[in-house]
Parts: C-alpha cells; sequence; structure tokens
RNA sequence: GGAUCGGUAGUUCAGUUGGUUAGAAUGCCGCCCUGUCACGGCGGAGGUCGCGGGUUCGAGUCCCGUCCGGUCCGCCA
C-alpha cells in the first residue's frame, strides 16, 4: 500500500496518527536544518517537515519539483497555521521517505498562475493537467455528464451505443474519413452526428435514447471549435416539439442545480427565429440585459411581418441613411457623457474588417432632456427625440446608429450590442439565461448552387402547417434574385435551438418520418432518386417499417461546460485538445505513416 | 482559401531613427538560514534573436520568402 491517506485529506482531528502519504513535490523550503515541502496530489496540498535528523539523507538524496515522494510520518499541529489550504492546520513530521521517481525540471511552473504559455502548455498537457485551474475544469465535465445521466436515467432514457466507422454522405460538413483494408479503395466516416442511427433506433422502438458521444467534422477551427467534440444526443418516439422543450430544458435546469447549485424557477423564455434575427439580429441572443435593435427604415421583405420604424429617418437629405438598405439603432444605458475619444473608439471599432462598417452615428440623450448628435446637421432636437424613443432611450443614454446592407448591418449591430454590453459590465459569468430559438427557416438559399439546403438538417420536419405548401410547390429556383418569393423560402422547420446567455448550446428538431415526405426533402435539396437511394436508403427503408413520429435534441457537451465554468475556450474543458489547425502538439498528430500502412491499404500518395 | 497579430534566456516578456558586451522577472545551479507556505539573503550559469535570402560600413530592429503559433472571415447540414 503506497498511502494511508491522500493530500487533501488529513485534518487537526487527525494529530497523533503515523500516516503514509504519496504524491508530487509542489515546492521546497529549505531552512537549515529543517526543511518544509508541499506534497501535491490529485486531492489537495500537505505540508511535510524534514527535520534535523532526516537532514543528511535529504542532502544525499535532495528533491526537486514534480518529484513523486512516498513519506510516512506522524500528523502533528502546527505552530503557524496556513489559512489558505483545508490541510494548514497540520503537517506530516516526516519520519522516513522514499523517492519513487524523479523528475526532469519541468518547463513551466505547476501553479495556478503559470508561467507557460498556450502552445507549450499544449506539448505537456500532461503537466499542465496536474495545474488546479484545468483540474477544477475537468472536475466540472465529469459534474456536468453525471448530471445528464442521471437525469435521463431516471426519465427512461437508455444509453446505447453507434457506430464510429459509417458511412460517408457529403451533405453538411466534410467527413473525416478512414480506409478499409478489407475492401480496397472504399472508406468509412466518422460520424459528423449519430443523427441517422439514433433515429432508426426510435424505428426499433427504443422511445429514449441518449448518449454522451464524440462527433467528428473536418471543417476548419475556431477558439471554440474541436474537429473531435463532444455531444449530448438525444431521441424520443411519439413526441411533439412541446414535449421536447419540457424534456430539455429540465435537462439544463438539472444541471444548473447539481453543477452549479442554481434553482432555475422560471420559465424558459420563447421567441421565434424571426423575432431574434429582428430584435437581436442574431439567432442567438443574449437576453441577460435588453438593449433590443430598433429599425428605422421599412423593413426587407425578410421581415414580412414586421413593420416599425418607416419615417424616423426619411425626408432628411442625409445621404448615408437615405441610400442604405438598412439603418438599425440601440440604446447603451448610461453612456451620454462618452467622450469624443470614446466615440471615436466605438467608430472604429465598428469599421474593424471583422465588422466592416462604415461608420457610426450616434445621439447623447442628455439628463437635461437636450440631444446632441453626430448627425443633428440632419436631424433636429424633435426628430432625434423621436429615433432615441424608438431605441428605448432614457435620459443619459447613448444612441448608436448604424447603416448598411441589411445583413451586414444587423450582424453589426448585433456584435456592436453584444460588446457594449461586455463594456458595461451586463454580460455576468454569473447569471445564466436560458432561450429556446423556435420556427427557424425549413430551407436556406445556396447562391453558388442556386439551390436549396437544408438549415439545420435533411431529416428536419417542416412545421405540420408547411407540409403541404413543401409536398405541393417546385423547389426549382427560376429566378435568383427573387428566391424569397418562392414558396419554400417561408417554410418554417420544426426546429429549435436551445440558448445560454448568447451561446447555441444545443438544438434538434422534430423528424421526417414517412418515407415520401423524406424523398421530397432530398429531391428540394437538389437530390435525384437514385443518389438518395444510395446516400439514405437504409433510413428510407426504415421508414416503410412503421416508423413513429419522432425528434430529439443534441447539446454541445464541451461549450456547455465551457459555460459554466465561466470560460470562453472549449479547449480548458477537453484533457487532451487539438490545435487551432487541428493538431494534436502532444502526440504530434495527423502523422505520415509506414509505406507498409499504404500497401495494405492500396493507397498510393499525391502530395 | 483569405485577413491580421506574434516568434528574443528553460519560461513570460522588454529591447529607442539601424550603432558598444541583447536586458528584466521568474525558473535553474551553488552557498547561507530552525517555522516557512509567492520564504528570505548572497553568488552563478543560461541566447543560432524561428529559418533562408537581401539592403547596409553595421540588422533582434528595414525588405522579400518560408515555417510555426494566436485571433477572425469563408467554412462548420
Amino acid at each position: 500500500m503506497y498511502r494511508t491517506h491522500t493530500c487533501g485529506e488529513l485534518r487537526i482531528e487527525n494529530a497523533g496518527e503515523t500516516v503514509t502519504l504519496a504524491g508530487w513535490v509542489q515546492t521546497v523550503r529549505k531552512f537549515g536544518a529543517i526543511t518544509f515541502v508541499d506534497l501535491r496530489d490529485r486531492y489537495g496540498i500537505t505540508q511535510l517537515l524534514f527535520g534535523e535528523i532526516l537532514n543528511d539523507q535529504l542532502e544525499a538524496n535532495p528533491l526537486g519539483r514534480e518529484f513523486v515522494l512516498q513519506v510516512k510520518g506522524k500528523v502533528s499541529e502546527r505552530s503557524n497555521k496556513n489559512k489558505n489550504i483545508p490541510t494548514g492546520d497540520i503537517e506530516i513530521a516526516v519520519d522516513e521517505f522514499k523517492i519513487l521517481n524523479k523528475s526532469a525540471v519541468p518547463p513551466f511552473t505547476i501553479q495556478d498562475d503559470t508561467d507557460g504559455g498556450d502552445d507549450l502548455r499544449m506539448k505537456y498537457r500532461y503537466l499542465d493537467l496536474r495545474r488546479n485551474a484545468v483540474k477544477k475544469n475537468l472536475e466540472l465535465r465529469y459534474a456536468v455528464n453525471r448530471s445528464a445521466r442521471n437525469y435521463l436515467h431516471e426519465n427512461g432514457f437508455y444509453d446505447i451505443e453507434t457506430p464510429f466507422l459509417i458511412k460517408s454522405t457529403p451533405e453538411g460538413a466534410r467527413d473525416f474519413v478512414v480506409p478499409s483494408r478489407m475492401n480496397p479503395g472504399e472508406f468509412y466516416a466518422l460520424p459528423q452526428s449519430p443523427q441517422t442511427f439514433k433515429q432508426l433506433l426510435m424505428v426499433s422502438g427504443y422511445d429514449r435514447y441518449y448518449q454522451i458521444v464524440k462527433c467528428f467534422r473536418d471543417e476548419d477551427l475556431r477558439a471554440d471549435r474541436q474537429p473531435e467534440f463532444t455531444q449530448i444526443d438525444c431521441e424520443m418516439a411519439f413526441v411533439e416539439q412541446e414535449d421536447i422543450l419540457n424534456m430539455f430544458e429540465g435537462l439544463a435546469k438539472r444541471i444548473f442545480e447539481d453543477v452549479k447549485g442554481i434553482d432555475y424557477t422560471d420559465a424558459v423564455e420563447r421567441m421565434t427565429w424571426e423575432d431574434a434575427m429582428w430584435n437581436y439580429g442574431n439567432d442567438k441572443p443574449d437576453i441577460r440585459f435588453e438593449m433590443k435593435i430598433a429599425n428605422l427604415k421599412k423593413p426587407s421583405s425578410v421581415y414580412v411581418n414586421k413593420t416599425a420604424g418607416n419615417a424616423l429617418i426619411d425626408n432628411a437629405n442625409f445621404v448615408v441613411f437615405d441610400s442604405a438598405e438598412t439603418v438599425v439603432a440601440i440604446a447603451a444605458p448610461g453612456c451620454s457623457e462618452y467622450t469624443r475619444k470614446q466615440t471615436d473608439e466605438l467608430t472604429e471599432w465598428v469599421k474593424r474588417p471583422q465588422i466592416g462598417m462604415k461608420g457610426l452615428a450616434f445621439i447623447k440623450c442628455n439628463t437635461d432632456g437636450s440631444y446632441k448628435s453626430s448627425i443633428d446637421k440632419f436631424y433636429n432636437g424633435e426628430r432625434l427625440k423621436a429615433i432615441a424613443d424608438a431605441a428605448g432611450a432614457k435620459a443619459g443614454d447613448l444612441v448608436l446608429i448604424l447603416a448598411g446592407n441589411e445583413e451586414r448591418t444587423r450582424k453589426a449591430m448585433s456584435e456592436l450590442r453584444l460588446e457594449m454590453a461586455k463594456r458595461l459590465g451586463l454580460r455576468k459569468d454569473n447569471e445564466f439565461k436560458l432561450l429556446w430559438v423556435l420556427d427557424f427557416p425549413l430551407f436556406e438559399y445556396d447562391e453558388e448552387g442556386n439551390r436549396w439546403v437544408a438549415r439545420h438538417h435533411p431529416f428536419t420536419s417542416p412545421k405540420p402547417q408547411d407540409i403541404e405548401v413543401m409536398i405541393n410547390n417546385n423547389p426549382a429556383i427560376e429566378d435568383a434574385a427573387r428566391y424569397l418569393d418562392h414558396p419554400y423560402a417561408n417554410i418554417k422547420a420544426n426546429a429549435y435551438d436551445i440558448v445560454l446567455n448568447g451561446n447555441e448550446i444545443g438544438g434538434g428538431s422534430i423528424r421526417i418520418f414517412q418515407r415520401e415526405l423524406q424523398e421530397k426533402m432530398f429531391a428540394a435539396l437538389g437530390m435525384s432518386k437514385e443518389e438518395a437511394q444510395h446516400k439514405f436508403g437504409f433510413l428510407l427503408g426504415a421508414f416503410e417499417y412503421g416508423a413513429p413520429p419522432h425528434g430529439g435534441i443534441a447539446f454541445g457537451f464541451d461549450r456547455l461546460c465551457a459555460i459554466l465554468g465561466g470560460s470562453e475556450s472549449i479547449r480548458d474543458f477537453i484533457a487532451f485538445p487539438k490545435n487551432n489547425s487541428g493538431r494534436d502538439v502532444m502526440i504530434d498528430a495527423p502523422s505520415t505513416i509506414d509505406d507498409k500502412q499504404l500497401e495494405e491499404l492500396q493507397i498510393k500518395l499525391d502530395v
């Protein structure tokens, strides 16, 4: 037995006991005849005291950082207690010690505030994982995992594994591909998600399924994207949207309760996709704060149901606003005192290439009731007031106005809204607000191919009232410029996204479960009958044998953990993540393979 | 595929219009220290300034190319 206790559990009550500990040397503090050593393991840190008697032995076998040490000694009350750590009242008066393994000097310090950069810590990930900060994240991840499993188990879900070596279907994201030695010239693909398998499980009658499962997508990465990532993947049969929403906001609430100790009793807000885009310029709005976007001009045909704003800026001979497709505003609370320098800085911010605006207009709503604006050459006080009122500005607020083409301007305003909220401290880490976004468009127009593509995926059902529209209309787009007039442009999907603090943490849909509708969908996406049969014949076949109505959802597990942990980066919550170029810099993967391996696979390289 | 920022000691960084021997902190090594816990004191070692080329009397610094890394756009059903 290497140890009787861990380095985190001994307390003053244990004083007098003889114990054996094993762990890593955190620090060595020498004081001539005595030496203090902090011994660390997963559970904590315990101070060791090496007295005069062991001095010679210690001189002969000096300890370094990260040495693996086993000690036997007596738990003693400290004369100087350390209030900062749970074991701070005691220390181990060491009688015997044994160096179980030496350590090279680590390339960075194993401390909460390490001196190592990201790159180096990735290369020595096994050392970085020793650090408290990273360990806490993995603990949180496990807590979320357990909470989800408990909830789903209690609600009758089965965890059923699905295969990783499946078939490539070039719809959607690029597949990772695995050559088959036994079937030369043929390839498996790694799943982008277990989508079709979970639907087949529904056909098989396993009406509540879940899996915490790896998914693979061979696309370019970002800080919050990994080529392999984890989903909480769920599917239910005999359900409607309402059933899914209830079940899985329950899951989210349970996770808040178990992991953060938050009793999330409020009803989860719901919003249509159109309202989200209209009011927030974004399909995953952060609703922890208001600052809704006000429209100052006649809405485009995308927002058929919206009217607001027409006359607010018209007839002023202001060419920037007159020539713009869209003019939108938000009110930044309490910012009317912004200096020239601050407003200039915001202008520069929106002019960055990532935002891409030409400029920024503003109206200061002074506390004395007057208005001061960068556009008061064109608009008198009364009109400025009308614009400010439309943006919901109060005295003391600053109205920010962007103008330009519809899509870009709304997107830019959405970014500006988030940026202002960040600057004003309105995006609090410890506040959590869930939101369902509903009624997405089923199709998106693809300019390149002049055709429809599925916004969610090709298995998503239209809203019941739109099924007729889909079946009775020809998907072909005659006039590319007027694609918005095509009946398909207005078909709504029976789909839903769950949004947490401005991040999409999950999404799903009610699925198509009838062969005819599924075939119509494949056809709408430009797939021939033969192609559909070749790629998805198994699913179409399954739908002929009594497929039940079903639907599901998948949560982005890594991102959910990151948000709950108050971090921007999902890498911090993955034990062995990959870098921006999809490389594992620790094991140096991907890498070339032997000629012999290539030969066996009958693959010739051309690089 | 594109844009942009970076690469200097083990590590994190500084380095002036191009001009002596490239600095700091931390880590590391040695000596001293019986109550530290970010211990302290004294001393020391440690550099192909990512790589290749160019301009120049002279390049860490300017130019071109290239490699690596970060961030973003495209992409991510």
